[in-house]
DNA sequence: GCTCATTTGTTCGTATGTATC
DNA sequence: TGATACATACGAACAAATGAG
């Protein structure tokens, strides 16, 4: 089907960089989604009438970028949330390299619009007064609160966010979850890690004495296009557990 | 000159990989400053005896990286500091998002042998006797000390360690010298993050009060295989800067 | 403006190693 | 163990940009 055209037409784009367009537009899309295979080198190759290494530079490249990653044995496959790295959920709280991760439940504990947020809107490279969802949760390991997140998204990317019901943000991890409705995978994410003495508030919310040290932690996430959708601020407990990080 | 072994004697690092350390150490030694040309492919392929494809795969992925730049009919050049990108193995610290980095000094307290620790020797997957080296440093970002770093290593992989000028462990970071020493390049690391009040020993070390808050780190590094090379431990104060992640 | 040597960019194809199931 | 799929390595040929003469 579809040979790519070769050089002498004049043509001036390479043949690898129209089969990378083509493999994106297809993940942007929709018709590739997040978790599935796409076709094996040699398959590809065949399909398109090029050589092996043509289709190698262009998965490559797609990878390098963060669309698809790569097992060897395995596949090729779209990366997004889900299964782009096993290793990248998001937080695992264990005692110990040679523990196993302690048990994990969300509490949801509300989402109200509020204005534009100076700083925050600044993170998520949008105007001064675009308008913001907050949503606040209480992480809860083995029935401890350990965590407490504000998470702020743009309310102009998540439309009519405040009509799902309180019970769907309890159920995943939040980004699953906008994955799902809104069509946003995550692609990579920034965060700024630092070691605070807990303020007021915060001992309320997860009952610490005051100044117990606390880890604090403001994560942006970013989808496509360098993209940012989400600002989160997280305040973690770590006394017996700690956050374990793969990189 | 100085051929790349091949892989027949079950050598698991790869050639491409050897020529893009040794570059890479070329350049973060200082050796190769930015502006400069780098031989051009033929040449370096003559020179290390390889194929000039395996050339190519080494100064592509530097180029990715950031570390070099290539002219079509000019040549292959060392990029300035601007667009050098270390987003993993290395701390970054910064005030905010938005704000520029600070500048990275380490200071070198002292190498010794130690007796084998349980804990230690667990994370590396060896025998509880089995002896080890341990490396302590101070990261001083700005000119004031910020992370207080406790570095064990097999003596059994790492022989003769002792023998290295303690200069040699100010000018690269460990993992660039251990690669280029040793040829175990860093496939990836495992972090347990935590936040804990600052212990006597600590306080004096970093010059803070008593009982302030600490990020706590230990860190397990892993070469080919899967196998664990180094296990370390890093206090760090997170006043006013916090460390940067991306992944 | 033209030619030529140099250097990188693209494309091809083959062979073998290694991880996964 | 075997089949599949990605990873590494080799090498050849030609296209396109650069700079010098």
């Amino acid at each position: 089907m579809g040979a790519m055209t070769n050089k002498k037409s004049g043509d001036p784009v390479p043949i690898y960089l129209k089969l990378q367009t083509k493999l994106m537009l297809e993940i942007e899309s929709g018709r590739l989604e997040p978790g599935d295979r796409i076709p094996p080198e040699n398959r590809l190759a065949d399909h398109h009438g090029v050589s092996i290494g043509t289709v190698k530079k262009a998965i490559l490249n797609l990878a390098n970028e963060g669309y698809l990653y790569r097992v060897q044995g395995k596949g090729t496959f779209v990366a997004g949330t889900t299964l782009r790295r096993e290793s990248l959920r998001y937080y695992r709280f264990l005692k110990d390299f040679n523990n196993p991760e302690a048990n994990l439940n969300i509490e949801f504990l509300g989402l109200k619009k509020t204005k534009g947020i100076e700083h925050v809107n600044r993170c998520l490279k949008i105007r001064h007064n675009q308008a913001l969802y907050e949503i606040k949760r209480l992480f809860l390991f083995n029935k401890k609160p350990l965590i407490y997140s504000l998470s702020y998204l743009p309310q102009k990317l998540f439309v009519k966010l405040d009509d799902f019901s309180p019970k769907q943000f309890e159920r995943v991890p939040i980004y699953l979850f906008l994955e799902e409705k809104y069509g946003l995978p995550t692609i990579y994410n920034q965060e700024l890690i630092s070691s605070v003495p807990a303020a007021h508030e915060i001992t309320q919310l997860l009952k610490v004495p005051e100044r117990s040290p606390i880890l604090f932690i403001e994560m942006i996430a970013f989808t496509y296009k360098k993209r940012p959708y989400e600002y989160r601020q997280s305040y973690c407990i770590t006394g017996n557990n700690k956050i374990l990080r793969e990189y």
